[in-house]
DNA sequence: GGTATTCTTGACTGTGCAGTCCACAATAAA
DNA sequence: TTTATTGTGGACTGCACAGTCAAGAATACC
């Protein structure tokens, strides 16, 4: 008997090994299903970007929906990840902030894929409550994430101390995915990034005067 | 010959009238489509909730994107309808504006299936140029209808003066969008209420002080 | 080199689907 | 009553798709 616990141990017999990169495919599919959406990908598609056989995904992930949720798994700690730091690394939290509710207008025109998650909840949300928690939990962690950032803002002395930190950063992230839907829509980049200015400056009212 | 151009005239030899509603059929299968979705939603399923068959479905409405491209409209028409008669009946236009702000709380929740303009870009937006279409100009009319309100607002001294109209009613679109997603991925209604009314203190402030 | 094990490929299967078509039903005019 | 016309329903078709499987390829251990 081996042990096959340890994280990243080989299995005794080692046969013949994988001859792709497990992230790679992983993007290229999160891609794949982002820019189409769940029902419009088939796995014909996830064949051609990922440049393997039907067997080898199914071996290597299961199902479709299984492969799905794990690359909306994936996306979402990617964000979270990416949202972290920049929330943390930002010399002042207020420019954060800003640069959370401007972050729709940097998807260029001609992309327009929006956010993976909120695509998601759109199109799967009704009858999949996997997808319906999962989004569920996500949302909570970024209120949570954008909440700190408020709060830090305050001790900075660039938001009025007397603001409910999670009601403020929950205000935000619905502004933020109202700016994303917009973008969907089509709307020029000068008019959404007008809109997004505008939202910041009556959401994050700046008491020093800058 | 005969002039078949008047409309609701019927062709000279009218045979076997029609034995459903139309307004009825369309109406049971815009809520198909806005429970499930295009692509979850099968020709069965539009078969059974208008109680027709297939040969009388494609008589009357051809294939599926059509029938599904006429709801669509149907369903903006209304709801261009619903919002101004709103922004045009409310005694005061800044009432107004707090009760756009606040209508995705209405939704109760079991139902939360959004707005169906919202969830058909999210869906088919990526590969169908007109739905992208038809969203981009719902929002250019739903701007302009809100704008007309803003000023009203102005014009009733509820709102400062000196504010832009349309790029006010822009960021209350962006705002009542952002609140549809929050509360499709299963926000509770309280916590949803207060994040409405949040916004709208923010986004429409009050210079008389109420 | 032999063997055990895992990975890969693509042909195969069954199913569910959109869309077609035709025989029949129902009605208005003659 | 007959005839022309349109509505209706369901059987039928062809296709695209998700998922299976088995035979062969590649590698680690002995």
């Amino acid at each position: 008997m081996v042990d096959r616990t340890v994280k990243n141990s080989y299995p005794v017999h080692m046969a013949r090994p994988r001859s792709f990169d497990e992230k790679q495919v992983l993007d290229a599919i999160r891609d794949q299903f982002w820019d189409a959406g769940y029902a419009e990908t088939s796995l014909e598609d996830l064949m051609r970007v990922s440049g393997l056989g039907k067997g080898s995904l199914y071996a290597a992930f299961g199902d479709k929906r299984q492969l799905f949720l794990r690359t909306l798994r994936g996306y979402t700690e990617e964000s979270h990840g990416y949202l972290r730091r920049a929330l943390a690394e930002t010399p002042r939290a207020l420019d954060a902030l800003r640069m959370l509710i401007e972050s729709p207008v940097d998807d260029p025109a001609g992309t327009r894929r929006g956010c993976l998650m909120a695509n998601s909840t759109c199109e799967l949300g009704n009858h999949d409550q996997d997808v319906l928690d999962h989004a569920h939990r996500t949302y909570e962690t970024s209120t949570a994430l954008i909440a700190d950032c408020v709060a830090r803002a305050q001790r900075e002395g660039d938001l009025p101390a007397d603001a409910d930190p999670i009601a403020l950063a929950r205000a935000l992230l619905a502004a933020q995915q109202g700016l994303v839907f917009m973008s969907r829509t089509g709307m020029d980049t000068e008019t959404l990034l007008a809109t997004a200015r505008s939202l910041a400056a009556q959401l994050l009212p700046d008491p020093s005067g800058d």
